[in-house]
DNA sequence: ATTTACCTTCTACCGGCTGGAATGTTTATG
DNA sequence: CATAAACATTCCAGCCGGTAGAAGGTAAAT
């Protein structure tokens, strides 16, 4: 299989696959003429990295969790635990975007928004606005 | 003023002042010594970088923001359409984030977090789990 | 025979810094 | 006064996770 076809069927794109074979999370076969040639399990490989990355797993995340993907033998709690704590930092991530929401949009309401150059965004930013 | 002091005052690295300055976000004068010299203003201008920053906008914004900043007579609605972009684009972040902790949640929630090997989260990248 | 579509490698770039090396200057201490 | 430390300077390289483009080779379709 070539290096577009995969592309298609893991959803990712070429330069993406070639990346992720620099890295070493793949490594397909070459043929004669130099191109790359690649296996189901390639393709296997590739989603699983396409879907663990759109969970916002770093690529050394991946790298964890191929090898663990890999290894028939690990324990349930590895894996588990990985998840979990992905989930605290995502949850983190919720809230300090909550935050900078508030944040923002309690300098915007304040913010008339008209032709007037006085402006409680600017402010805020400046630090120069009294609460 | 020295950049260590300004570092201190603006709440920001030297490497990231000297930066800021290579990008043209800040222009200090320069010490007969070679030694940035800044003044009061730049301080100002860098915290309020330094906030905008915090806030999420990113430098290309702050570049925005600053010039509008800098022009007094600037009408207000101009900013708070940033403000409120940026608002928008901080709810779809929360909405993704929020989706991708259920998905990763409703994995974890399957497994059993033992020594087994079987694992729902593994299954669930690898596309293998059905639903 | 030629066009088109695909493949290859290579280098360089994005944002937003950060680290380290090598060197210069100022200030504090013995 | 010598030296050490705490500053400052420049420059180059690297982080992540790709992406863009150039220059070329190969395969399939017309």
């Amino acid at each position: 299989m070539n290096i577009g076809l995969v592309s298609k069927r893991a959803k990712l794109p070429a330069k993406t696959i070639r990346y992720y074979e620099d890295i070493g999370l793949v490594k397909p076969e070459r043929l004669e003429n130099g191109y790359r040639s690649y296996g189901d399990n390639d393709v296997h490989r590739l989603r699983f990295i396409q879907r663990a990355r759109s969970l916002g797993f770093s690529i050394e995340e991946c790298r964890l969790l191929l090898s663990l993907y890999d290894d028939k033998n690990r324990a349930s709690s590895n894996v588990k635990t990985i998840a979990q704590d992905k989930i605290t930092e995502i949850d983190r991530k919720i809230s300090e975007l909550k935050s900078l929401r508030n944040t923002l949009s309690e300098l915007a309401r304040h913010c008339h928004g008209d032709s007037r150059p006085d402006c409680p965004i600017i402010d805020g930013l400046a630090g120069t606005r009294q609460h």
